[in-house]
DNA sequence: AGTATATTGTTTATATTATAAACCATTTTG
DNA sequence: CAAAATGGTTTATAATATAAACAATATACT
């Protein structure tokens, strides 16, 4: 059985994937919004992505509040595919 | 985004049941080989399949050495298809 | 104007989970 | 008979996910 990438096999990690894979960027407040996760969760979570290098995280001061932007990278983009697949062979699609 | 039961969403507790799924049963030695686990690791993921009724585990004593035979139940069933079901929201097939 | 509340996060602490190490009973092998 | 293998379980440790507490600024209220 091929090993699911454990950085991806992680509920919330996953569905910050899943909406990057589908978006061009997506700010910190619609990611949270949109998984319904606590900010705190989140923003650990991102960073684990980020320093895995698979999204890329600008943070944006010039307006009048914060902004966390986030983007996959395509080292990212290759993970998640290659996590999708290795999931196949779990649940036979 | 829906849930991801946690019980399935776990490397090693979807494989047995992955397994599980397309065989009549399976015994503890057949399950260790085929998901490449450690004997503890594996004895405690599947009390908890058990515990959660996902799996019927009957010990078999008589032959000269004891054997865990494991068995999906209906309910085991179901959870994993409905896993299937929302895992495939996060992953577009 | 000054205080209260909301926004946008981060850091730290805690609970849960997965994994591995240690152990036990029996059985086969040399 | 002693040593190693089989088939596990129990207990300890490491990793992970989650939540709670905190901080800095911005907006709203009186």
């Amino acid at each position: 059985m091929q090993e699911l990438n454990p950085l991806l096999h992680s509920q919330l990690r996953l569905a910050v994937m899943s909406i990057l894979m589908n978006v061009e960027e997506a700010d910190f407040v619609y990611l949270k919004e949109k998984t319904e996760s606590t900010a705190g969760n989140l923003s650990v979570q991102l960073d684990k992505l980020a320093s895995a290098g698979y999204i890329n995280i600008e943070k944006d001061m010039s307006g009048k509040r914060p902004r966390t932007i986030c983007s996959v990278s395509d080292i990212g983009r290759n993970a998640f595919i290659e996590y999708v697949e290795a999931l196949k062979s779990y649940i036979n699609i």
